[in-house]
DNA sequence: GCATCCCGCCAGCCC
DNA sequence: GGGCTGGCGGGATGC
């Protein structure tokens, strides 16, 4: 029986009760290192509530939540059958697609202060307007929505309270507007746990953020990103029940975590595609007096910094970052980001948008 | 004091 | 009627 199991039993976990050791994040890291296996066809709940130690009540949340992001589906009245994290890029991919189809296309909704259009915020009332019976309050569908924010928005972070109020529409409801919230947060840390999403602040407000992270931002290839994200599971598991401190939600950013020499290439090639992005990062805020920019932030915005770099120096930059990777499928990836760099440069340098500087 | 979110009540649904 | 499901919000914990 593994580590995260036997501690239940033991007599310090009733005497000192520690909230974080009962976390939605951490019971869903657990639920997927015991079932995210090729062996696993199917998820009875009661089965996994034993094992974990956890009333079933709480498996519900967790299911839902995997449920609405392709890893899990439900076969039946206490039966779920594991998808594994393959399925996540398609079920992102549908969620894209689903919301093109309802919007009658692309729109670029932006929130939390980055964009005060009107148009914007009608978009979002409209997409999410329809929450309103019990079935459209489901985990399952808040969770979706949750999603689509990150993935139809220019917003790069997002305060839950934006998000409960793009998912709720009446600001008003101060009730259901925490209620809103809590269940963003029931979401969040499962998202953390699973690197979906990391915690960060809002450049302005310095409030608490989520920065969407995504599957794409780890590895195309889905088996082997659900190898890498197995195994840093099973790394993270471990120091989480052994560190009594259990700084979670730090430990948990793949941005922050140190590389153990020891761990395979599947977590070093992961690794280094983040240490890319935090290079890049890194540049750009610099130029950009602390504001928080995402991986793929132009650098030729104009940001009133004597110390500016010219466009032509980010081109060199991303250059200079060009890894020589052996792997085929990690030098796809780099380009592909180059490409996306490139494109969401050519975009904003072509709205001209200075309204993003501090 | 605010952010976070666990916990379990209880209503609706299904068999 | 009883079990399953899961929305909901009180209130405890963390920082």
């Amino acid at each position: 029986m593994s580590s995260f199991l036997s501690r239940e039993s033991e007599p310090d976990s009733r005497t000192f009760y520690c909230r974080k050791e009962k976390s939605l994040g951490l019971l869903c890291s657990n639920f997927l290192e015991l079932y995210n296996h090729d062996s696993i066809q199917t998820i009875g709940l009661d089965d996994a509530a034993s094992k974990l130690g956890v009333e079933r009540r709480r498996i519900y949340d967790v299911v839902n939540i995997l449920e609405s992001i392709g890893v899990v589906a439900r076969k039946g009245k206490n039966q779920y059958s594991w998808k594994g994290f393959g399925e996540i890029p398609r079920a992102l991919e549908k969620l894209k697609v689903l919301d093109e189809n309802e919007s009658g296309g692309s729109f670029n909704v932006k929130i939390d202060g980055q964009d005060n259009s009107s148009e914007s915020s009608k978009h979002i009332a409209l997409l999410f307007v329809c929450l309103d019976t019990k079935r459209e309050k489901s985990l399952w569908l808040i969770t979706q929505n949750f999603v689509k924010l990150f993935l139809c928005s220019d917003a790069e972070i997002i305060t839950l309270d934006s998000a409960a109020v793009a998912l709720l529409g009446d600001v008003h409801n101060s009730t259901a507007m925490r209620t809103k919230v809590r269940r963003l947060y029931d979401i969040a840390n499962v998202f953390s746990s699973m690197n979906l999403i990391e915690k960060t602040h809002h450049p302005e407000s310095r409030k608490p953020a989520f920065r969407w992270l995504g599957w794409g931002a780890k590895l195309h290839n889905g088996s082997t990103t659900a190898l890498a994200l197995n195994e840093s599971k099973k790394r993270m598991f471990g120091t989480e029940i052994a560190n009594h401190s259990l700084k979670r939600m730090k430990a948990n950013t793949s941005v922050h975590r140190k590389l153990n020499q020891k761990e395979n290439m599947a977590m070093h090639i992961k690794h280094e595609c983040v240490e890319k992005d935090n290079k890049m990062e890194q540049h750009l805020k610099q130029s950009s007096r602390g504001f928080v920019f995402g991986p793929f932030t132009p650098g030729g915005m104009p940001t009133g910094n004597k110390n500016e770099r010219p466009v032509g120096d980010w081109e060199s930059l991303a250059s200079t970052y060009k890894p020589h990777y052996l792997n085929q499928a990690l030098s796809d990836l780099f380009a592909h980001y180059m490409e996306a760099w490139k494109s969401w440069y050519a975009e904003v340098a072509g709205r001209g948008e200075t309204h993003l500087s501090p």
